[in-house]
DNA sequence: TCCAACAGTATCTTTAGTGATACTATATTA
DNA sequence: TAATATAGTATCACTAAAGATACTGTTGGA
């Protein structure tokens, strides 16, 4: 049975989606290719560099990011997604896209309580 | 632009998606279609009442799945997904197929490590 | 008379996740 | 001489999630 909960590997997939920050950092990734640390840090306002730190290993430990450490002063590191994390995007495309529709949902419903 | 973290809606249905054991009873409902809770309870081994009722109630306040409550004794309450909810289910099953094939990755890299 | 079935609550403890702040190293720049 | 940029660590505190256990109410059946 395909779905039996013992056999369900969602669990698997949302293991690494989760997290208040990954799916950001992942669909930036995605559409600005190879980005630095500070670089990332900056387009997500309100990350601490502890978070982004500890979510990129998590990223990097699961194989969905590449980590490229340059020895030069100040220091540089490149975060890009390797191939095998590209094959995430059309899971993150349809759950930002449910996620739009889920967010208009929402508001009809407000908009029926309200007349 | 689409992507970018504050017009990000991703979190909204990860939102709904994370918790042990949401992906799993929804994958049950999709697949079983109606059930009571006590079937619910006895198909996840190991989750607790007080879980599958803060998972279901959560599901249930998202418009995700629907709760009928028969007044009889003993009480009888089944649960079953709505219309809307059923949208989830290319998601779903795109998240599993991908903790599949993950599934294997891990494994595969595991072999390579060890010769 | 007492127990089982059902669908939960209530309470407490443990664990995980998140956040704030201060600190490190080195070279360049003002 | 001191500040700045970079990519982090280390430490502490707080909150949210998860888990264990005990309890509720009613009815039918042994």
């Amino acid at each position: 049975m395909k779905y039996e909960p013992n056999a369900c590997r969602v669990e698997d997939a949302l293991s690494i989606l989760v997290g208040k920050w990954k799916p950001i950092i992942l669909l930036h990734l995605l559409n600005h290719g190879t980005q630095r640390f500070n670089e990332l840090k900056r387009s997500m306002p309100g990350i601490t560099q502890k978070m982004l730190t500890k979510q990129l290993r998590e990223l990097e430990e699961e194989d969905i990011i590449e980590r490229v450490v340059y020895p030069v002063v100040p220091p540089k590191v490149e975060y890009s997604m390797t191939e095998y994390g590209k094959s995430l995007q059309p899971i993150l495309e349809a759950m930002h896209d449910w996620g739009v529709k889920h967010t208009l949902h929402k508001q009809e419903k407000l908009q029926e309580e309200n007349g």
